[in-house]
Parts: structure tokens; sequence; C-alpha cells
DNA sequence: TTGTACGCGTTATCAT
DNA sequence: ATGATAACGCGTACAA
């Protein structure tokens, strides 16, 4: 150990104290005078070394503090905490990263546009609830917005070893680079993807069960002719929320009635009303596959003289603001969004852990809402 | 060069082809057999060690081709880049950050509960103009959601080298853990924190100005007797719209109209209104510092008889949703968050490459936006 | 239980 | 212009 004092002083004695290779000194001269401009000046943190100088021991002994490990007396354990303490020690996450071979970091992949990302709150709860978990663990939360166009970036990133997983929310997760995504990293899906074959975990609200629970409540409130107006045929949500209305009516032994399509949004609603009134047809129910469609439809029932829900009862999906806010407020299907986005890290998670007995798919319960149209 | 052969093959030459200190195979033992479980049997990334046997040339060539050094022999870099596309090489995050003593990462900290900052299209806006930056950059994006309690945790996250630098975003920071973050790293502020001296840049609007521009909007449509209904005196932006209508009604010689506190929420918009009528003074045109107040006040005059804006012309600010979903859609001002992200990235950005030449705080000018209201 | 020493994949210095 | 080689800070076989 030449050349370098080992003193306890507590921030000073960074340097070496064994294990240097040669006898230099240009090192400790890099770090003091040829720092980049952007950390001039600030303290050097305090390393590994300096902990276990301090402490006495070797820095596998700190190391092994640090981790947790079994192996170790007491009484090192104590100084080393006490010197960790006092010098206000934090892993250096590079090093770290270098020497495990892992980031401890997962990414956030948004397939989605950025405003329509922020605006949407299905997507808040969902990183509310990844969050949660992801706090209570050291793991990082890098946020990747997959804009327009140049995913291949994200890509070579990714490959980087920048994170150790990657979770995606998207409504419309049949990018196909998301399955290079998959075949790269660990991955869970929230949301279940148009893809398939696709080598990844994937979380998702039970889309038949919710419609089938709907559709219940309208048969439970006596009605016998029950329509309904469809998400889109190409998304797995719109063909799974149809199958759970058909369900539900087989089970009770009623004849489906009419089907209208529509695309989840307002105005489809809206259309998918007026040609459910054009076509003729009776019907004193209607289940809408969500609550913007309903808010679409619902003024040209009540237009049109048709009182809600004495004349017709009406259920939702969703249980999105303008559930609230239609004239006749929403009876709606509840998504557990935040639960998803824990189970989404909690998959993660485990089987960053080496865990891997979680099941390729998790299906998350729905709640029925009750409010007036229904 | 021992045991390990260095020929062309694509992803199996990643082996060391010289300054190995010696002639042992445990590393590469280690690597093939002993992984942990996660990233098992992924196959390994190619180094720059590979890069630099497939091209004929020393990692430091190789380094600094990936770096864009200006010496290097356009005959090698090609070579380099050849090999680089083959292999697809990425260079390893980790191991640039350890040794560059950089993590080229940014923090985006939000002290704000997850449902609020999602909810809010303004914090949205503000994100997509920093992300519009960062991808442009090789700049990673990490979000750190300063949910209830252990702000004690992030400031240790941050202290272990993380990041670069922060970017704050938050209605109310107030939060003292931002001054010791601004201590810490390079920190840029969006919104004028309520704290002062601490450290870090700050991207503002321009509230005073925003709010001398409203006023005058309604001075030059005649209005010669004008209210004002205030943010609250907490917050730097309430005391800004404020000093900003002061201002504009002293240009034009007029005296100061009625002034009522709010605390920017419709409820408290609501009760301003009823106060202002209540107290008898007479005005003809009023600015109200938040749409989320004008629209919880507007109900009331309007009920009260006062048309808008005949008897009574109205300006708002924020230019939020609400402004338009009013009776009487609220003419109002903009604020360029989009735009606030961007500048806010640029700085950091900026700092990080050592420029210092930013100005510490920065203005960004607001638009007005004409609807019905005034 | 503890310490030694090597390697993780880069960057950067210093000769050449 | 290029190549050796020493760090960067930590994890971890292996030895003791």
């Amino acid at each position: 150990m030449p050349s370098r004092d080992s003193t306890l002083t507590p921030i000073a004695s960074a340097g070496p104290t064994e294990g240097r290779r040669d006898g230099s000194i240009t090192a400790a001269s890099r770090r003091t005078s040829g720092r980049t401009k952007a950390s001039q000046m600030r303290p050097t943190a305090p390393t590994l070394e300096a902990v276990a100088a301090m402490a006495g021991v070797s820095r596998a002994t700190v190391s092994r503090v640090v981790n947790g490990s079994p192996t170790v007396n007491p009484a090192s354990r104590d100084a080393v905490q006490a010197a960790i303490a006092e010098l206000g020690y934090v892993p250096n996450r590079a090093a770290r990263s270098l020497a495990s071979q892992q980031s401890h970091a997962i990414a956030l992949v948004v397939p989605e546009d950025t405003t329509r990302f922020f605006g949407d709150v299905y997507f808040a709860s969902i990183v509310g609830g990844i969050n949660r978990r992801l706090e209570q663990s050291d793991y990082l939360l890098n946020l990747m917005i997959a804009s327009k166009g140049p995913e291949a970036k994200m890509l070579r990133y990714l490959a980087g070893g920048v994170v150790d997983g990657v979770a995606v929310v998207s409504h419309h997760t049949s990018d196909v680079f998301v399955r290079e995504i998959g075949d790269m990293l660990p991955m869970v899906i929230g949301g279940r993807p148009a893809l398939d074959g696709l080598s990844g975990y994937i979380v998702d609200v039970d889309n038949v069960a919710g419609a089938a629970t709907a559709t219940r409540h309208l048969i439970e409130a006596g009605r016998t002719k029950i329509a309904t107006i469809t998400g889109p045929m190409t998304m797995q949500s719109g063909m799974d929320r149809l199958e759970g209305w058909n369900q539900a009516l087989s089970e009770a032994g009623l004849e489906p009635g009419p089907v209208v399509h529509g695309d989840y949004t307002m105005l489809s609603g809206t259309r998918a009303a007026r040609e459910l009134l054009a076509a003729g047809a009776e019907f004193d129910g209607v289940f809408i596959a969500s609550d913007l469609m309903a808010s679409g439809a619902q003024p040209i029932f009540l237009e049109r003289g048709i009182s809600v829900p004495d004349d017709l009862a009406m259920v939702g999906y969703d249980d999105s603001p303008s559930a609230q806010v239609c004239e006749v407020p929403l009876t709606t299907i509840r998504q557990p969004s935040e639960a998803m986005g824990e189970e989404m890290a909690d998959i993660l998670l485990a089987v960053l852990a080496g865990d891997e007995t979680k099941p390729r798919e998790t299906e998350l319960p729905t709640k029925l809402v009750i409010r007036d149209s229904a």
C-alpha cells in the first residue's frame, strides 16, 4: 500500500488499502483534477473501500453486509453498519451492475402517444400500481415512450443492458417490436395484445367475466331483450366482452338481442344507438362495451323519449369519469387497473428473482358498479 | 491469448484477445455456467473486445470510433463500423458509467401523488416536452414519484449516482428535499418553487405578463371596473398573477377593482364569486387566476342574471379543459407547458455538457386564447 | 467467518 | 493515429 494513507478520515480515505496492482497514483490525481465540468467540485462519494477501512475489515465483508449475507460475524456487521451510517455510504449503481450483470432497473415501455398516455386515467392507475411495488424494491423505473418511428433505437437501448426487465402498457399492443423485446428480456404486458405467440407474461382483466356480470345484472333486473354495442372486433377486449354478453344470455336461456359494432369512442356510441333504433328491433336492456360509447348513446335514447332505466336499462364498461357525468349516471364495470399494475410489477420482480412459477397469464376480476342507468 | 479462439464467428468470439493479466479461464467459465437464473441462456452481448478483434484493431480504437473521436484513420473507422454493424454491438451502459463517472440518465422527480400527476394534462405536456428532447440525446429518463413519506430513500438513490441530473415538476414544490437534490446534482425545476435560495435552474411561465395580458384584454374591451379572483398567496404563481393584474391597471390609469382570494379550486371560485357580489362593489370585468375557479364562479354570476360577457367580461387562466365546457366558454391564458418541458431538458442537457451559460431562470411567454367570455 | 484477487466492459492516459 | 494498460467500484470464487 504505497504512497496513500489509509487513515480513517471519513471522506478523504476513499483510497485503496490493498489489491492495487502497482504503486501509481494516477487515478487519485485524475479524480481530483481532471473531472468533467458537470460533476466538478462535488465531493467524491464514499466507496466500499472507505467503509472497509473505517470498519477495519475487508471490502468483501462490507459487501456481504450490504447484501445481507448470513455468514457475517455480528460484531463486524455492527462495525460495518456504523461505518456505513457515518460515511453515508451508498453503493455505486454502475459498479454493481457491471459486476453482477444486472441493472436493477426495469423499463416501462409505452407504445403510445405521450398526451394520450398521460391523459388516460387507465394508464395512470397502472403506473401507480407498478410504481407502488417498485418503490418497495430497489428497482428503478425507466420511462420509455415509444413515440413515432424510431423504435429501433429503443431496442438498441434495451439490448445495451439498461434494464433487467420490461413492462409494456398500451391499448393496442399489436406493435411487432414488442415481440422482439420479449425475446430479449423478461417482459410483462398489461392487457392481452393482439399478437400471440410472444414470450412474455400477460396480465389482463377478465373481460369475458366482466361483460357477463354486466349482462347478468340486466337479466336480474328483469330485462329479456338485451342488445349490445361492442368494441372493435380487432381488439381482444372487444371480442371478449361480446363473448361475455353472449355467455350470460345463453346461461339464462335468453335469445341474443341485436348487436351493433363500435370502436369504444363516444362518436361510435352515438352512431350505434341510432343504428339500433333504426333497425327497429325491440330491446329493453343494452350492454355497451365502453362508458364512452354509452355516454354517446344515452342522449340519443333520451331524446327519442326512451327513459333510462325504465324503458331501457344500460350498463357500460370501464367506470370512466364519463360514466358519472352522464345525464343518467351509468351502471358500469370497473377494472382493477391499479391492481393490474401491482400484479405486473410483482410478476416481473418474481421472474427477475428467478421464480419461474408465475402463470404466463393472469386475469384480474372486475367489479360491478351500480348507479342509475340499470 | 491462451485457450480461446479469436475467429470471426459473430457471437462466439466475444472472448479476450489480449491484455489479460494471466492465463486463467475462470471468468469465461463463470460467464457460461454460473449465471443467475434471470439472464440464463441469453447469448452474451458482444463487447468492445469482440468488435476490436473482428476489426483487427485495439479496444481503444473501437472506443474512439464509438465516441466519435476525430483522430481515427478513416480506414480503421470503416472496419470498426462494419464490425459493429455485423455484431450488433451496443455499448454496455454500466461499464460506460463506471468508467466515465456519468450515468447518462436524468431523473424526473415528481413530488406529487401518482393519480394527480397523471390526471393532469399540465404534467403530461411537460413530460412530453422533456421526453421529446431526451429521445434525441442518448439520455435515459428515470421516473421517480415521490409518494408519501420515504423521500429519504429517493435521496439515497440519487446519491448513488443513478443519474447525472434531475428535473423536478410539481405544482407545489415547497418540499425541502428538493433543496437537497439541488445541492447534490444539477437540477432544473418546472415552475418557480415557493422556496428560494436553492441551487438549480428554474423554468417558469411569465405569470405576471400573462395576467397583465388577460387584464389588458378586458381593458381593451372597454371595461373600466375590473375585479380579480386570485390564486393562493402562498404560491408564487398566485402572487405573480395578482401582480400582473395590478400592473395592467396602473398602466391604463385605472383604479384597481375588488380583490378576492381563492386557491385555484373550483369551489373557491364559487365562494369568491358570492363574496364579490355580496361586497356590493361594482365591476364589469374580472380576471380569475385559474380556469377552474372561473368555472366555479361563472354559474353564480349567471344565476344572478348577470350576463357574460355583456354585463361582465371574464378572463381565466390555464386554458384547461374546463374552460371549454363552461356554459359561456372562457377566454383564457394558455401556458406553453410542452415548450416548458423542452426548455427544461435543453437546460439540463446543456449543463451536463458543461455549458454554464444558461440563465438560472427562464420565463416562457403565455398566449391569450379568445373565446366567448370576454 | 474472513480476506485475496480477479473480472465485469468501458474510458482515458501515456507512450509510441 | 494507435496500442497498452490502469482505473472505475463492486461481486464473488477460492483459499485460509
